[in-house]
DNA sequence: TAAGATTTGTTCGTATGTATC
DNA sequence: GGATACATACGAACAAATCTT
């Protein structure tokens, strides 16, 4: 392992400015940082505990208590009480970062097209790449979900229903992907997705057919998949996200502003 | 504005099983936060302060801080001292969404060809989707940053910088698409990119031709920008991802594993 | 410049809660 | 149950920053 000896950090991209006086808790969190990375300490590893910092940093309890919140509010420790307790490094789960991911979008009213320019082009690819190496686990339980709602929704509490169970379908593709980055982002945006309001609906009742193509789409999907057929995946893909974003144009959904759950 | 008035917050995808006990600071730094969504706060917009919170729920002064610090540490909120001085909401910067994003993959190892996946899918579409809509000044932008660096890199440190300045070529380029979606995933991935480490270098001296050849796609890109011609927009970037691709490889580039910055 | 007011920043002492043995 | 080792929380005091006069 090639110790990169604190190198002199070369220029990151999208740098701020950033001079600033940092208050001595984010000076703490950051050492404990520096500290954790020079180790390389990972997902169970402990810290050394309250009094033990207290005498490292020179600093007072509530100083080193509000650094630890720091990181824990970041993923990065979890803390536990009692004998043989403290603060230990703890791997960001993957909801805590979509929820911080969430916190920056927040402030950007993200329109449907945005999400939607990023979907088809990401889930065709990935279907395509997903053709045939699926195990029989997987597709079962794809195949379930598929075939969860058979019938059309009649309230749309019961649509919107349907509407967070067809994205936990392309969540679970997502997952199924090798690839962390791609899983990250298509589930992110089946997040954002499933937080939608219905704004003003333009049909009194959902429009059947294109809820019955959905559907087909999902179920034909799967069969492409477990046949090994990366081309038609990605057709059906396509076509499907392309029937989607009709969709929900249609029904004039919006995104819900809303702030990280944890 | 319709106000979503505490709907129950239908099934989340990817939601834990979570439940615990939820640390009083914690508790009430969710409160703040609801407290911010449910007025629809913005940018500079004043919380109460301390005093006013420790009446407000109770609370040691300790615990109060807490709060605050994990809001900040999400980059919601940014205190200041002195008379009216106190705590704003804070839009969450790109810098800071990307820093804490990377806390995520921190743990996740991924590869380069993870990254160039969706590269390749990605940054030839933004092309071909920008191709005759950037101005004049932008275009001037990119020229310069083209033509930065007429020689090949002499030494490995000049060769760092020459990677790097590459990798703002494309951010600049993702922050100009109007997708603020679209634009983060692109930057966050040249961010990644720009903080590689060599690992070993399979060549003594660079790799001249793949140099020229990455050059000349930058310059050829911008025009093609410029003419409006998007199929060839394409075109050269996918060319020249395949190169970087390539290029990376066989430098056996290494992803580092490095905590968030600030 | 200086003084005073306001608000956050930091410390210390003490007490309480919680999990382990 | 009791002792121990740890985090959690409170309250009072003082320090530092920054705005106003």
């Amino acid at each position: 392992m090639t110790k990169s000896s604190t190198q002199p950090s070369s220029p990151k991209i999208t740098d701020a400015p950033r001079a600033q006086k940092r208050s001595r808790p984010v000076q703490v969190a950051d050492q404990i940082k520096r500290w954790v990375v020079e180790r390389d300490l990972r997902k169970g590893d402990k810290l050394p505990n309250e009094a033990a910092m207290i005498a490292q940093f020179g600093v007072s309890k509530g100083t080193v208590r509000e650094a630890m919140r720091i990181l824990e509010a970041q993923g990065l420790i979890v803390t536990k009480t009692g004998p043989g307790g403290g603060s230990l490094v703890g791997e960001v789960s993957k909801d805590r970062a979509m929820s911080l991911l969430g916190n920056y979008f927040y402030f950007k009213d993200l329109s449907l097209s945005d999400i939607y320019e990023l979907r088809k082009l990401l889930e065709p690819a990935l279907v395509a790449k997903l053709a045939g190496t699926l195990d029989e686990g997987t597709l079962t339980e794809l195949r379930d979900m598929a075939h969860q709602y058979p019938e059309p929704a009649q309230t749309p509490e019961e649509e919107k229903e349907q509407h967070i169970s067809s994205l936990l379908f392309h969540a679970r593709l997502a997952d199924a992907a090798d690839n962390e980055l791609l899983g990250f982002v298509i589930s992110f945006m089946a997040r954002i997705l499933s937080d939608l309001t219905v704004y003003r609906r333009l049909y009194a009742t959902p429009n059947e057919e294109l809820w019955e193509r959905g559907r087909r789409h999902q179920i034909d999907l799967v069969e492409a998949l477990a046949s090994g057929d990366g081309d038609r995946a990605h057709a059906i893909m396509t076509s499907h996200m392309e029937g989607a974003e009709r969709m929900m144009n249609q029904q004039e959904m919006r995104i819900t502003r809303e702030f990280m759950a944890e």
